[in-house]
Order: C-alpha cells, then structure tokens, then sequence
DNA sequence: ACGGTCAACTTGTATT
DNA sequence: AATACAAGTTGACCGT
C-alpha cells in the first residue's frame, strides 16, 4: 500500500526507479501538447543522464532535497518510436529475461527498470482489457439465458394449460429394462419426451444429449 | 475543472 | 536471501 507522502521515499525497497534519460522527441507527429513535453524532457535532463543500464539511488535523494523532499519525479512520456518498440517486443513475448530486457533498454535508450515496468504495465492492461472482453460475454450469456427461461417456463404454463395426459407409470424394473433411447425423461415435466414433440422437449433432447457426449436423443 | 491514461511506485507472494 | 511478478496505488499529464 502506497502512503502518499512516503511515496519512492522508501527506495530502499527493490530497485532504484529515477527518472529516465530524457528524451527529444523523435516522434514528429506530437500535436498540441509537445511543447509542455519538451518541457518536461529537459526538466529530465537535469537528472541523470549517464548510466549505461546501470542504477543509483543517491541523486533521486538529492532531487528530492531540492524541494523538501516532497516532490515526485516528473513524469516521463515514451516517446512513439519507444512505445511502437515496446509493443513490437510485447507482441514477440509477454515477459522478458535479464537479457532481453538489458538489450530493449539499450536499444530504446531506457533503464532496464523502465522497460520492466512497461511490460508489468502492459501486461496488466491486456489482463483488464481480456476481463472487460470475458464480463461482456457472460453478460450476453445471462441476457440469453434468462430470455430462454422466461420462454421455456411460459412453454411449461402453456402445456400445463393443455391438460397433457397423465405420464404412463412403469415398474422401476421395467424401467431399467429399456433401452434408453425409448425411455427419457425431461426433468422439466417428467413426462416421457417421446410423448409429445414440442420444441420444449426439443431442445431439452438436444441439451441431454450434448450433455452426455451423444447424439441427439430420439 | 474533471476524468482518463500511464509511468512509476509499494506491497505481498511465489519461485529459485 | 534474491529475484520476478501481480495487484493495487499514486500523481503527472492530457484531452474535453
């Protein structure tokens, strides 16, 4: 749990994360905002800049010095040329090793942290974009679901309101005697299927059958 | 002004 | 113990 206040303060914890390298822009087509985005990157150049890969914890300390402590670091906008890379890469594999991952920071001039938190970053978005998918999809299950209920239980009032005769009774023995394709029961009205032909029973045929890895149920 | 996006962060957990 | 990752959070930035 992040305790504003006590955010990055606490860097002891893991890895170094200061902001990157800046950047110039190599994208061209910024539009509006390039200018404050500029502005940014060369507020980024005032922090280190070196570093080929490698971390240090001690000047994120001094920039916080400057101003009480208390700032965050600014934030960093990849540029598009690094997000296509990014995203090229994410395409190939999900996850990265040590070396891949030091290769891709080189490549688009990063830390190895940045290109780490990318990729956690990336992957959590693809897993709420996939929930988000999965959510839409049970909802339209439910939706049909429920349509299929409300009609398969007015189809149930309807043929109460037949007066359908009686099921035929037959001794448990002689039950077990037939073959099953002459003796199915939906569990609906527990009359013998065969003995009407409604799509009611139509479509519970079909649902004990695939149910049960067979053929339609006569 | 406000909500959405996203880089960077913290914390907890699993794996080696 | 070290490392990697997921989950959740924060805050800067941006478009409206």
């Amino acid at each position: 749990m992040a305790i504003p206040g006590l955010t990055s303060s606490s860097s002891s914890s893991s890895s170094s994360s200061f902001p990157s390298p800046s950047f110039v822009s190599e994208a061209g087509g910024g539009g509006g905002g390039e200018s404050k985005m500029v502005m940014m990157r060369e507020l980024d150049i005032n922090m280190p800049a070196s570093r080929e890969g490698e971390d240090e914890d001690g000047e994120e300390e001094e920039a916080k010095e400057e101003d009480g402590g208390a700032r965050r670091v600014k934030k960093l906008r990849l540029s598009k040329e690094q997000t296509r890379l990014l995203e090229e890469s994410f395409r190939h594999h999900h996850n990265l090793n040590p070396k891949q991952k030091g290769a891709l920071a080189v490549k688009l001039k990063l830390r190895s942290r940045q290109v780490e938190v990318w990729f956690q970053n990336r992957r959590a978005r693809t897993k709420v974009k996939q929930t988000e998918m999965e959510c839409e999809y049970l909802k339209r299950c439910f939706g049909s679901l429920t349509e299929e209920n409300h009609r398969l239980q007015s189809e149930v009032e309807q043929l109460r309101a037949l007066r359908v005769p009686p099921p035929v009774v037959l001794p448990p023995h002689t039950r077990l005697s037939l073959p099953t394709s002459s003796f199915t029961m939906c569990p609906h009205c527990e009359h013998i299927s065969s003995a009407t032909s409604t799509s009611h029973h139509t479509t519970w045929r079909l649902r004990y059958s695939q149910s049960i890895g067979f053929g339609i149920v006569p």
